[in-house]
RNA sequence: GGUGGGUUGCCCGAGCGGCCAAUGGGAGCGGACUGUAAAUCCGCCGGCUCUGCCUUCAGUGGUUCAAAUCCACUACCCACCA
């Protein structure tokens, strides 16, 4: 199938240029493309995982993927979807979060192969030399403020209590950044979240007044889960892709928890499996929700491909391990010290309180001793998979598997590990 | 600049001197059903050394035996008029 159809049929294409000519583009081959993430938190998120997984689908097609972080923009703050504006965060703070984006974007594309590998670039590197002067003269006199104010960026903003100077002039500085990849490195695609398409379609005016050449935009649809919610976002906050933000095992269960009216949608956005597979496993799931088998799926593969493939086996066992019937003493102490690795733990020493509710308070699980004993009461408190049904109940030494793991678990889904010291 | 209205628990929003940790809805949490899903139903939903105690109704100070409720000042928001 060929790429366009294929993103159409993913769901991946939310508005573009000349759709025709762009389609050309994409059919020949070697297209130099480029996306720019913000540099807004020390990592990126599942929100910009979306994006991400079409980066790779192009350059797995023979295109050049030109990641661009935001040193520069990041600074500024995009006011698109924002109805209040940002606040500003220090410079050096901005500059550790582009290493570390740096760093995982690294590790998601290929910089090594081929002559299509893909290029990091930080906008920094050409708007920190340029001065306010030749900034204005050279960039803003091609900004027509009347077409800025019409942006819905800027006029959501302006209905909503307004918008700073610095914040308005985000769509500049992005517009810029196309024109200089453009000139650079002969970037002629920007590609971006459909909130995006604005500042996109800025760069791509740009590059048209000064250079008199076309580029194309292509924006990819926002994902929304079908109880209406943003995809990504759990009550705990986001998702994100480093592992120490959000452990493997979290991540690996936040997509096995997919609600099943999503399912394809997600699969046909995240995986890189064939067409004709998906199908085969949407056929499945039909027949047979139960199985959750397009799930398991679902969550192995993300789960390989931002976490390491192993990282991935190991957190599905331990999914497998924790929650399926068998008894946690049958466990040998090697599978129970790998399915344990991804929880949140507790450690504690001899001395220590074994309280159930004082552990589950401490394990963070719970906000506060009151919510660990209103879950006691309501009879959703679990030790070693065992119920527990009073308020004061103590952790013994029989409790402890091999003489220093516990697992205490809230409800149906949250597991914590109880590590005591053996001296 | 003038006048009037507002600021309540995670969010929305009642309360307008004692019966208020504060009605109701949403979110969230637990249970039942099922599939670590959804829908539905039931329960919970400030904290703690939990038959009691402590801290909350923008902030500060005051009136009162008693205040989220009254008064004064401060901050922020909104509406109408200029």
């Amino acid at each position: 199938m060929k790429l366009w159809d294929e993103l159409v049929w993913r769901g991946s294409i939310a508005q573009s240029t000349d759709e025709a000519a762009l389609k050309a583009e994409l059919d020949k081959g070697g297209l130099s493309f480029y996306v720019g993430f913000d540099p807004t938190a020390p990592s990126l998120h599942i929100g910009n995982l979306a994006i991400l997984v079409v980066m790779k689908r192009l350059q797995l097609a023979g295109h050049r993927p030109i990641p661009l972080v935001g040193g520069a923009t990041g600074l500024v703050g995009d006011p698109s979807g924002r109805n209040q504006e940002r606040t500003l965060n220090e410079e050096s703070v901005v500059a550790g979060w582009v290493e570390r984006i740096r760093n995982q974007l690294a590790g998601f594309l290929d910089f090594e192969t081929g002559r299509n590998r893909a290029v990091l670039a930080n906008n920094l590197d050409w708007t920190a030399p340029l001065s306010a002067l030749d900034f204005l003269r050279d960039i803003g006199k091609h900004f027509s403020v009347n077409q800025m104010l019409a942006k819905d960026s800027v006029s959501a903003r302006l209905e909503s209590g307004g918008i700073s100077y610095t914040e308005f002039s985000y769509q500049v500085l992005q517009a810029f950044d196309y024109l200089e990849l453009f000139r650079r490195e002969g970037c002629l695609l920007q590609m971006g979240g459909s909130d995006q398409w604005g500042n996109i379609v800025a760069g791509v005016d740009l590059i048209r007044r000064v250079e008199g050449k076309s580029a194309h935009a292509l924006t990819i649809p926002l994902i929304v889960k079908s109880d209406g919610n943003k995809f990504g976002k759990t009550a705990s906050g986001s998702v994100w892709l480093d592992p120490t933000m959000t452990s493997s095992y979290a991540f690996f269960q936040f997509f096995l928890n997919t609600d099943d009216r999503d399912i394809v949608q997600l699969l046909k956005s995240y995986s890189f499996k064939s067409r004709e597979e998906l199908e085969a496993l949407f056929l499945e799931h039909e027949s047979n929700p139960g199985a959750r088998k397009a799930h398991r799926s679902l969550a192995l593969e993300v789960t390989s491909y931002i976490h390491g493939e192993e990282t991935a086996l190991r957190v599905e066992k331990a999914s497998k391990a924790l929650f399926g019937q068998a008894d946690l003493h049958e466990l040998d102490e090697k599978t129970l010290e790998s399915a344990i690795s991804e929880l949140p733990r507790v450690e504690i020493s001899r001395s220590e309180s074994l309280i159930w509710v004082d552990l589950m308070a401490r394990s963070g699980v719970v906000d506060s001793k009151s919510a660990a004993r209103r879950v006691v009461k309501e009879g959703g408190a679990y030790l070693n998979n065992a119920k527990i049904g009073d308020e004061s109940a103590e952790l013994t030494d029989a409790d402890f598997l091999y003489g220093r793991i516990a697992v205490m678990r809230k409800g149906k889904r949250d597991l914590v590990a109880v590590i005591r010291s053996t001296d």
